[in-house]
DNA sequence: GATTTGATTCTCT
DNA sequence: GAGAATCAAATCC
């Protein structure tokens, strides 16, 4: 499944929706299936972290593919990515929502309130934190199935899908890196970033 | 060393 | 629809 990984983000991406992502850290098992990806594509993607090269946040991109990436975001969310591509090749696959299929009890506990199914995981914050992913995870290898969170390829193609731009990046903000299930509720809306330039007229 | 921005989300108007 | 909350990393002087 490594080698699966060890594509650039934006082959992998469409191949991550309907997987699943399953962690177990804290009191009790989660599981998701991704329902909505972007693509980073590294030091060639002005809206990657990696567009200036190596730092120590975003080291684990430029590491081997299949483990996890996580930063925070405006110091309150945290969000998970997928690493992919070589090493040294700093691609990435954000997960931005899913669907909540094992662990619903504890996902509502840690999501605060009494949410509909449809929105425990909608949006990067929430997803993190649904499965109780940190930065402690940064690094996590998602493979070895005896990490505190591993990722399961899908067996069975997800159905429809719909690709578009991405959401809330400043750079970019044109090019059509995301993807998600069609029709799927726990789709985050599109918003698109405050500072992005206008987008082109046609 | 100080300043600004950010792959966000929630709440109020 | 707009603004606040809040940490860290990158950028600038």
């Amino acid at each position: 499944m490594r080698s699966q990984l060890a594509q650039p983000a934006t082959e992998v991406a469409p191949l991550l929706l309907g997987a699943r992502l399953t962690s177990v850290v804290g009191p009790g098992t989660v599981s998701v299936e991704i329902t909505e990806v972007e693509a980073y594509e590294g030091e060639a993607d002005p809206a990657s972290h990696a567009w200036r090269g190596p730092t120590a946040r975003n080291a684990v991109m430029f590491g081997p593919a299949g483990h996890l990436y996580v930063y925070r975001s405006h110091g309150l969310h945290w969000c998970l990515n997928v690493v992919t591509g070589g090493v040294g090749t700093a691609t990435a696959v954000l997960l931005r929502a899913g669907r909540v299929v094992e662990g619903d009890e504890i996902a509502r506990l840690r999501r605060g309130t009494h949410l509909p199914s449809s929105r425990l995981a909608r949006g990067p914050g929430c997803l993190a934190q649904a499965l109780g992913a940190t930065g402690a995870l940064d690094g996590a290898d998602l493979l070895t199935g005896a990490g505190p969170i591993r990722l399961t390829m899908p067996e069975t193609p997800p159905g429809e899908t719909a690709r578009g731009p991405r959401v809330g990046v400043s750079r970019a903000a044109d090019v059509p890196l995301r993807w998600w299930i069609a029709g799927d509720p726990t789709v985050s809306a599109y918003r698109r970033s405050p500072r992005a330039p206008a987008p082109a007229a046609d």
